[in-house]
RNA sequence: CGGGGCGUAGCGCAGUCCGGUAGCGCGCACGGUUCGGGUCCGUGAGGUCGGCGGUUCAAAUCCGCCCGCCCCGACCA
């Protein structure tokens, strides 16, 4: 390609609306262009990219015996409201409708579609297992697009769905993703860790995430270096303390005026935290049917802690939670500030796992001003549920083997989960055992982003420059510099490299130096091919690889048969970095 | 949805406080110059100042409403 030709220039001032890394080099280098918040366009050297990244995807998939349909963008609502997923997802969804009035849905992921193939095609065992998957357009209106690609609206998804006879079938393609998607990040040269995450919207019994671990990620995660022990934060684990028995003491009113945090109540009453008791108030939403019912929820943790709302909305199995008001807080008897679990009315109380075991705490009095000491569970209020509910931090003890984790933060990548039969139940998809039994199809379904994942590689490969991508990503292999003198020679070099079957971006403009340098290493294309009235001189050509400092001379006979080896070296050492990754069941 | 910031030429910005009819750098076009790390000189094109309404003799500037973008939070497969 002729840089005089290409659909797109380079920008010389950080875009304005750009504040990571990944966002401002793809922009200025010109591989995207905003439209609208979280709607981009991939330019050429984008699109490039990304079909490398999705020609990666295939293979892995085609590896696994994955099959590669298309499905549609535009579902009818019918579907979604066969699953309940109509009803359940919020403003996420985007929906419309056609011109029959019929209520339309912009596919979000595509288990719906998947499942209702499956109903029509699959009825007998001896056609599974069976594993499909497709690259499409995915929309979701996420309140908060930010970071470029790595959090928008408009994306584009290899997703793919498993189909099999049992939890067994089910368990060996999970198994068969997991290492998938290891080789696809490894063949990206991304770095990436699994963590198990929460299901989520998506339901099921387990899932993985992929992450990228980088400080403009936006989730966090627990980490043991120790053990290896790696969870998202929404439902890492931790070793909880074993608090001394003690003596159930008696319950007392102590006046704590102005002590509405327990910041400040442990402070006046010279108690650690751990002596407390925390209570927050959420609104649960709970699906009933095409509906939702709404229930007070009074979380229990330990003062030294905090909820962890995901936790809290998986044990009370609410589809939302949002914050109560003043005057819910009001309405179950409870006061905002002193509120406590002993006589209130009408909620659902939920208290930590940890709460049995830890006698004689200081809650509130339910009265302006007052709080109770030595309040006990069992005693002097019950709970409806007790469960895990903590918020796992730097530094807790991991849930495996006690010593202190790490957080970090990180982007999701890719997701696999292992659905079960949470959509063929509701859909019908059905098939004959060799006992001529019905039997549910259970189902699987994994993501891979492929924008998120070149934002990623983007963030990951760059220097004050401009990018510096792996050869599997870039959108050439080579970068052709032609410098005053050199025009004719590189011409013809230009097209010997076609040729030979080499991608090559050709800077064939009329250009100083210093600009064409410029934004080569701005482009990030891992090889720079120079020729100049310098090497001519030679009889050479220079080779520098944008990840290194010093170029080398080749001369020009042999020019091909150089940058064909260091092409296969950087693949090599891209093959090299592969290591094996263990599954973590 | 809550909090904050911003919206003036393709990009980056000044001008807004204190109203007088829009400017700088880069980029772009043309001419010349230079040629291994964003050459230099000259000429030129390009703007409903986000939109609508109001105040005023006069609005980029003051007031109101709306829209958009970015950041933090809430939210999120």
């Amino acid at each position: 390609m002729r840089m005089t030709k290409l659909f797109s220039t380079t920008l010389r001032d950080r875009p304005s609306e750009a504040d990571v890394p990944s966002h401002e080099l793809l922009l200025r280098a010109g591989y995207i262009r905003q439209l609208a918040a979280g709607i981009f366009s991939y330019l050429p050297l984008a699109k490039r990219s990304l079909t490398k990244i999705e020609d990666i995807m295939r293979e892995e998939m085609d590896a696994i015996g994955g099959q590669e349909i298309t499905m549609p963008v535009i579902h009818p609502a019918d579907i979604w409201k066969e699953t309940k997923r109509w009803y359940q997802v919020g403003s996420e969804m985007g929906r419309f409708k056609d011109k029959a009035n019929r209520d339309m849905v912009l596919a979000m992921t595509h288990e719906e579609v998947v499942a209702d193939l499956v109903r029509k095609e699959v009825h007998s065992y001896r056609q599974l297992p069976m594993l499909i998957y497709h690259i499409q357009t995915k929309w979701r209106d996420d309140p908060r697009p930010r970071a470029g690609l790595i959090r928008v609206r408009e994306f584009t998804m290899k997703d793919s769905y498993s189909l099999d006879i049992d939890m067994d079938g089910l368990d060996k393609q999970y198994r068969a993703h997991y290492q998938a998607y290891f080789n696809i990040f490894h063949r990206c040269k991304l770095p990436v860790i699994a963590v198990k995450s929460d299901v989520g919207m998506m339901g099921g019994n387990l899932a993985h995430e992929f992450m990228y671990l980088t400080p403009v990620g936006e989730d966090t995660l627990l980490i043991c270096d120790a053990c290896g022990y790696a969870a998202n934060r929404q439902i890492a684990r931790f070793q909880k303390p074993k608090p001394d028995k003690e003596k159930l003491l008696k319950i007392e009113k102590v006046a704590t005026p102005e002590m509405t945090t327990i910041e400040d109540l442990a402070k006046f009453l010279e108690v650690p935290k751990s002596r407390t008791a925390k209570a927050v108030f959420m609104i649960g939403l709970f699906p009933q049917g095409t509906d939702k019912v709404e229930k007070f929820i009074f979380a229990i943790v330990r003062g030294d802690m905090d909820i962890n709302e995901t936790k809290l909305a998986n044990a009370v199995k609410a589809s939302e939670l949002r914050p109560a008001t003043d005057d819910e807080i009001k309405a179950v008897g409870a006061v905002p500030g002193y509120a406590s679990p002993v006589d209130i009315k009408n909620a659902l109380v939920v208290v930590d796992d940890l709460i049995p075991d830890s006698p004689n705490l200081v809650a509130g009095a339910n009265e302006d001003g007052f709080h109770l000491r030595n309040v006990n569970l069992g005693r002097d209020y019950e709970a409806d549920i007790v469960v895990d509910i903590a918020s796992a931090e730097e530094g807790y003890p991991c849930p495996d083997c006690g010593e202190p984790m790490q957080t970090s933060r990180g982007v999701e990548v890719g997701n696999i989960f292992k659905l079960g039969t949470r959509y063929s139940v509701d859909m019908g998809c059905t098939f004959l055992d060799k006992d001529g039994k019905e039997q549910h199809v259970f189902m699987g379904s994994y993501g891979i982003g492929s924008g998120r994942l070149l934002a990623s590689v983007a963030e990951e490969y760059r220097d004050e420059n401009g990018l510096i991508l792996p050869i599997s990503v870039s959108p050439y292999d080579v970068h052709l510099v032609a410098l005053k003198g050199a025009e004719t020679e590189a011409e013809k070099l230009y097209l010997e490299l076609i040729e030979a079957g080499i991608d090559v971006l050709y800077d064939d403009r009329e250009e100083s130096p210093g600009v064409k340098f410029a934004d080569a290493d701005l482009i990030g294309i891992p090889l720079r091919l120079t020729l100049s009235s310098r090497t001519l001189k030679e009889k050479s050509v220079e080779i520098k690889r944008r990840d290194q400092a010093e170029a080398r001379q080749v001369g020009i006979a042999d020019a091909i048969k150089a940058i064909r080896e260091s092409i296969e070296k950087l693949f090599s050492e891209i093959a090299d970095g592969v290591v094996g990754i263990p599954y973590e069941g």
